[in-house]
DNA sequence: TTCTTTGTTCTCCAATTGTTCTCCATGCTA
DNA sequence: TAGCATGGAGAACAATTGGAGAACAAAGAA
């Protein structure tokens, strides 16, 4: 999405003031400096920003922020929860976690939260959070975010048949693996870490 | 969490005022410094700062103190590891791990890596990494780092009893639990958070 | 003890701020 | 021409903040 000129200029006004203030302008400190007298044109203009996720409305009269892109650099994406026989669940926003490198691969990953036991055999928990390295393929053995008949997704381990099938198996006894034929389940990505939050 | 305007200026003096005295300001000064006339509206902004963790609240009247934060430029010490019935083998080098905050508790923590199956049912593996917050009490049902006999160390539930007495619970049910008299267990750290890395 | 300082809690108030709404102007395109 | 996207003005609204000040509790000081 491409921004109009407006929406620009307000961007790069905010990119100017984070750099030489701790706290985001008010929408009249921004009105102000752009020349405009009504607030509400600019919430307009705001509201397109954050639509475009480049800026985050904050709590209260707070103004707005910057979505931090410098966190990004270090930080990978918290996409949503993910759980058995749903759909991945998006954040409304997703949120940057910063993930020391030895916990990630190669490639660019991002995080899911687990919901739901069935995989607590090799001790994945509901409530953890999995480092995900997107890939369409894996091998036999690797536990994968699969998508089955474009709706549902899992975390699985996987195993591919001679035959072309591939079974997806929960690591909990009180559930059966599943055999499906190969066109109706997609690999997503390879789980490559995980992390788990006790309570303080 | 993103500080306001007036939480920001109480946070910034406070920094200023611990480089010149080591006494803490009080409330009143505070007030003349940023120019309010009263005590009740400044409280307001210091418990936001107390509550963000960044100040914290002496006993009696000896004002507000600044936290400290400094150690987690470098990470945190990676010590060894622990394993059910024995001593924690520490690395010949301690190896520093860095660890973003949301794993950390508010003290200095450390790393141990878990080896054996005494946990697994809760979810902790051979091979994950633990990050443990020191201390030497815990509540019942806390994961503690405890040392037996001051010979063995190993990760259990903690469970105290009334008479005193303290049980280590193993999370596997082919593990008995283990009571001792309150003097032969020494409590050492908290589990606060878990690391796992998968094959690449 | 009594008095003073200090930190805490409470209620009340006004200004600021973000949001939503309607209405309008301009320029571009089909 | 009509339709649409962009951009703006201004009114009105609700929520939040930041602040004042009273009252109280605890800790020292006299």
């Amino acid at each position: 999405m491409t921004l109009t000129r407006r929406q620009q200029a307000i961007y790069d006004y905010l990119r100017e003031h984070a750099e030489r203030f701790t706290h985001p302008p008010t929408h009249d400190e921004l009105c102000r400096a752009l020349g405009l007298s009504s607030r509400g044109s600019l919430h307009k203009h705001i509201q397109a920003l954050v639509e475009a996720g480049l800026v985050v409305a904050q709590q209260g009269r707070q103004g707005i922020r910057l979505v931090e892109w410098e966190q990004q650099d270090t930080g990978i994406p918290h996409l949503g929860t993910i759980a058995a026989g749903r759909p991945i669940q998006a954040l409304p926003q997703p949120a940057f976690l910063p993930v020391p490198e030895f916990l990630l691969s190669r490639h660019p990953c991002y995080a899911l939260t687990v919901k739901g036991e069935s995989m607590i055999e090799v001790g994945i928990m509901d409530g953890d959070l999995v480092i995900i390295e997107p890939r369409d393929t894996a091998r036999n053995g690797e536990i994968v975010v699969a998508l089955i008949n474009n709706e549902e997704a899992t975390l699985k381990r996987l195993q591919n048949h001679h035959d072309g099938s591939v079974s997806l198996i929960a690591e909990n006894r009180n559930m059966a693996p599943l055999r499906y034929p190969a066109e109706q389940v997609q690999i997503q990505g390879v789980l490559v870490s995980l992390l788990r939050r006790y309570q303080p």
